[in-house]
DNA sequence: GAGGCTACCAAACAAGTGTTTGCTATGGCA
DNA sequence: TGCCATAGCAAACACTTGTTTGGTAGCCTC
């Protein structure tokens, strides 16, 4: 991104564009991609349709932009977390988890954006460059897989999309209150521990 | 395709309902729900899009349509499994989880449609309704958990939530070939099966 | 105080949307 | 033969969509 001049959001620059992307994030996540008007948007921030192009060149590009705020909020969380967790790796990866869910349960509306399942409802043309974000976020996880203790027969990579599905799926049960994200993370991974490691 | 049957069949009394759900399946699997127009799945079976008024009298009634077959499929599916498996509740578990997985990934267009993240894009009113349809399938599942010998600190209703999202996540990275629904289930219910029971 | 840049308005554009309406060719039944 | 339900055509309806274009008020610099 062009960063070069530092003065210039004196006056609502920076923060109408960043307006735009909180009210796209929104309501991409309530009502679709297909179901979000560029007028619903614009009026949002109380701006008319038009002008929202001065911001973002077309839709697609407004949508590129809050999935990359998704996915950063998400690299963010975990690497925090692994920051402050120690060598054990069980504990390393319920860490992990518990910061992935904090993000998708508790992260607002940039997360749901992320979520594959609604990225497959994007124009073609966009996915390769949605999910090699995606995937780099992955990758992080599948470190943290190599390095535990399993059973020899284990194959590590339905491990990942296993418990990512157990992850992932909570946006479809979670509601605030009953269980927080530590909690959902100790408890799957407490059932994908072999008792005997 | 149409070898013996020429141009008779462009007027068939169930078929060509039929035609237009599978057709609009296919449709709202690929393109999702908003994506897919009237006069797509109209056209796809050679229709004007009015004479699709004919068969369905509106849009989301197609979509409920398709949802409930969709449904229907998965239900046969667990039914039929269940009925040729012993008493074993790993067993059990085990085998409607290869019939739930088989449906979902090689159960063409219909089982693509059920999915909730999928669901959260339909227009809001029908929402109870399809969820309801979901509930009921979902409750099988949860009577063959009750059934499992857990560790007694175990949550079942996370463990559901938990094997659910595992099954239902393969769908964003399942490609044929490499594994069978059956590989799939076995794993993922060994990861769950603790080694001690 | 002239020029230029930022951020936006106002209005239109062509294309596509779900749906309704009136009509018609077909085939079975009395 | 006449009747009637079936299954679909043809054309329009009112509306929404993403996007473009030309203009302009306010600020900053020279």
């Amino acid at each position: 991104m062009a960063a070069s001049a530092p003065k210039i959001e004196a006056r609502g620059g920076e923060n109408r564009r960043e307006a735009l992307l909180d009210a796209a994030a929104a309501m991409f996540a309530a009502k679709g991609y297909d179901g979000t008007s560029i007028r619903d948007i614009a009026g949002a921030v109380g701006m008319l349709p038009g002008s929202l192009y001065y911001h973002f060149k077309s839709k697609e590009d407004l949508l590129i932009a809050v999935y990359r705020k998704g996915v950063a909020r998400f690299e963010a969380a975990i690497d925090e977390a692994l920051e402050t967790t120690g060598g054990d790796p069980w504990q390393a990866i319920e860490a992990a988890c518990a910061a992935h869910l904090s993000i998708l349960l508790d992260g607002g509306d940039y997360a749901r954006i992320v979520n594959p399942e609604f990225v497959r409802s994007f124009p073609g043309e966009m996915l390769p460059t949605l999910n090699a974000e995606r995937d780099r976020y992955e990758r992080h996880f599948e470190k943290l897989i190599a390095a535990l203790p399993l059973p020899p027969e284990t194959d590590r990579w339905l491990f990942k999309v296993a418990l990512f599905g157990s992850l992932n799926w909570s946006q479809t049960w979670y509601r605030k209150g009953r269980y927080t994200p530590g909690d959902i993370a100790g408890a799957f991974i407490g059932m994908l521990r072999q008792k005997g490691a």
